[in-house]
DNA sequence: CGAACCCTTGACAGAAATCAACTAAGGTGG
DNA sequence: CCACCTTAGTTGATTTCTGTCAAGGGTTCG
């Protein structure tokens, strides 16, 4: 592996307090990859085999039953995912595929749990990074739980806004497709709900997201620290990816 | 503390490998308290000053938000909870309340990440514990995005004749109020659904199940070990208790 | 240029929440 | 021991919400 992207991956939270001897048994085995859009990374019930960290990208991870699908995630830069089955040695919950062009790190996970019981520092982060991504899909829980659809866009929104540095303008950072299945919604009734904030606050223009009453929209989402979260705890948290400020 | 009760508490799965100068530290601080039905351990939003390890009972995590409140597990002796809100020095995400008589123990939140830095052992359990925790609740999610209260239902009867020991009948470890919270839905709905569910192979009377064509109940409810798990991985999970063999 | 695919909209069917009433069981206090 | 109260559970009627099916417009990509 080039020492530069070596470089790059020993200042992600996960790895960088560690020690550099714990870092370069990891970096032996560990391989880059990158992949198009689409591609799948892992499968859910196959053996944890590698832990992965996104470098460049986006990743969703999604389950599937029977014939149904559901994203339950998407991970950014920095984030890793399937740290929870390399760590218990159980196959994956979820599957994984790109959003886009993407490049990752895979670290065989032998070497992880090896690595965790000799080096108490890359313990102590692993630690960090498991109770940050329990966390999120706690307060993901409590949102489709105690929230209807359209409270739950309301917060999203909001959430996003908050997000882009409390613009009142931003571009959605997905697809609507993929951002019913995570808020648990089909694609039609995300749209039907869309619209009917747009008399309640909201307007849009295709991904363009515009908040023209704060006030309203928030009486309908009742933002909750305990459910959007303070801040993203854990890489691998809601669909993320810092949405990006409209320029138009 | 009383020596008997500190070696109870030695034998936690997330305790017995640590070293024996960190495990009387912990001690130390921490201390044993007994509840009744209904008292409140925790409330969410509070700032998390004690992990909680239950020793007897059951106690109740619950979410709330606005006027609505939901279930999100139920943790019984040897469970944790409220480990990641105390290792990411957070607030409670969730509250907690006894359901019946139970006793627990409190160790200072301060002291257990002190002590999990010092003792590799230890950080090498709170791993497996958080690990288990977090794949519990990707799987609570899972069920509720992906299957119908139906399924749900379904699959959950299932599952609690399994942990019986694949008993055709047994009771309900909890009531059906907590149960419909849990699953997603009302008590009215519940009621209904199991109804609906005594014309495809169940048969019903009070808190006792008789399970009377488990291929047909299994058709509705296509148990997954992705969803249903294979076996509790951590004691923080479902709507757990091993539930009580029938003995009529 | 055509083939996918995303998004939207409408009409409909199904599922679930709500409101209200009623039963049954358990606990309390007289 | 009984009358009373509280609460869990059920059932019915109704409304609201959500998923499904189908069609059409727009965009992207090969």
């Amino acid at each position: 592996m080039p020492p530069d992207q070596k470089r790059e991956i020993r200042h992600l939270p996960l790895f960088c307090d560690m020690l550099l001897a714990s870092f370069e048994a990891l970096m032996q085995s560990a391989e880059t990859i990158t992949c198009a859009s689409g591609d799948r990374l892992i499968e859910q019930g196959e053996p944890a085999d590698y832990l992965h960290v996104v470098l460049e990208g986006a990743i969703e991870l999604y389950a599937r039953w029977r014939d149904r699908e559901s994203t339950m995630a998407v991970v950014g830069p920095a984030g890793t995912f399937i740290l929870a089955a390399c760590i218990r040695d159980a196959p994956y919950l979820m599957s994984a595929r790109a959003l886009g062009r993407a490049r990752l790190v895979r670290v065989p996970a032998s070497d992880l749990r090896a690595v965790f019981r000799r080096d108490p520092e890359f313990a102590v982060c692993v630690i960090q990074e498991l109770a940050g991504a329990y966390r999120s899909v706690v307060r993901h829980a409590k949102g489709l739980k105690l929230r209807t659809s359209r409270e739950r866009i309301a917060s999203y929104l909001l959430r996003q806004s908050r997000q882009a540095g409390d613009l009142d303008t931003y571009v959605l950072s997905v697809e609507k497709r993929l951002l019913a299945s995570y808020l648990g919604m089909t694609p039609e009734n995300l749209s039907r709900a869309l619209r009917s904030l747009e008399d309640h606050g909201l307007k849009l223009d295709g991904l363009r997201v515009t908040i023209t009453d704060r006030t309203e929209l928030a009486a309908i989402a009742s933002p909750d620290w305990l459910i959007d979260g303070p801040d993203p705890e854990g890489a691998t948290g809601g669909v993320g990816l810092p949405p990006v400020a409209s320029t138009n």
